[in-house]
DNA sequence: TCCGTGATGTCACTTAATGACATCACTGAC
DNA sequence: GTCAGTGATGTCATTAAGTGACATCACGGA
């Protein structure tokens, strides 16, 4: 039997994911949550800057992921493709879980701050990845617009995703989701 | 002679910019913004609702403006054509003080805070546009992903623009940046 | 003259967030 | 076996954002 029940961590995000979606992001405090688990507000804060944060432990791997995706993508790759690569090594860190990222989906739509931190969140997917096109030789202008416009496809397509039915394929949305993009900036 | 002196909200904004330039946006409270001009600190709170959106007044007007623009493009424009004009109506809102411009970007980009905040406001800018290309009969997804990628345009030339040097032109890089977005994404 | 209006001030309060220090079970060295 | 060290947690105090309730007070009109 340990000191402590293992986990905080794990346990604090659920219980804030769970009581946001209850009473609403502003109407929970974070004393709240943190007793909801039998801990204090002062040992929340030593797991999660802020308030908000508790939602969004996991995006550095996301962004890590997606930024090596981009470094790896074959030497010919040029840069959507090497973007689209990016898209492709995201699939392996969301998809899972439907139902959870809609939940978490619903709780941040809901709630201006909570999408200010998530397009904070988008906006460092898109300078990472941006970097990696850089290190691949993509001019930063060139690599800013291709990088961002990625992340316009993710965002998207991951909307369409948790808001559309359970069985429905991330991937294939996401791939449809870029075509659709390069038909739209066509020029005519 | 008045009770008060006029123009609050406008003294509060030059104080705060030149205070958050001075100390930093996290040193400066909100009382210390006040004061400076003569104000209390709950005098601030009735013209801005936070400590950030003193730096954001004015961006529902470009929003709105950029908006009718897209709606008032010709019939005959497809999504992205009408996204340019929403593009072309936003010079005339900024471009105009590269200096003014400058400081506030610097500002801005200093502080994660005031970056969400940034976030959030070009977010509803596509969000305005595509809702005025569905009016147009432009599919939802289609209208987010064309005025996703113009503010991605818009962003980019913007930062171009006050990064660089004072007498560069807003329009030539909002056009050149489109034209670099639309060969980046182009299908090969 | 008096009353309503509107911008501002004052006060009290909640809560997010942080620093300093205490606690206390476990671990390993002696 | 004892004892010092470690690390997760708790306690307390404090700053500052943000809000509601109510007071103030010059101005303009009836």
């Amino acid at each position: 039997m340990a000191r402590w029940q293992e986990g905080a961590a794990g346990r604090l995000q659920g219980a804030a994911l769970r009581l946001y979606a209850e009473r609403g992001y502003e109407q929970t405090t974070v004393a709240e949550i943190a007793s909801e688990v039998g801990l204090t507000a002062r040992t929340f804060f030593r797991y999660f800057a802020d308030k908000r944060e508790v939602l969004f432990a996991g995006s550095a791997q996301l962004r890590d992921g997606m930024a090596a995706a981009v470094a790896g993508a074959p030497a010919t790759a040029g840069p959507m493709a090497a973007v689209s690569a990016g898209l492709e090594a995201s699939l392996a860190f969301l998809g899972g879980d439907h139902a959870h990222s809609s939940a978490r989906h619903s709780v941040i739509t809901a709630n201006a701050e909570l999408r200010e931190r998530e397009l904070i969140k988008m906006a460092s997917l898109a300078e990472a990845m941006a970097e990696a096109l850089c290190r691949r030789g993509v001019p930063a202008a060139d690599a800013s617009l291709a990088a961002e416009a990625g992340t316009v496809v993710f965002r998207v397509a991951f909307e369409q995703w948790v808001t559309g039915p359970p069985d429905a394929s991330l991937p294939d949305l996401m791939h449809a989701t870029l075509a659709r993009l390069t038909e739209v900036t066509a020029p005519r």
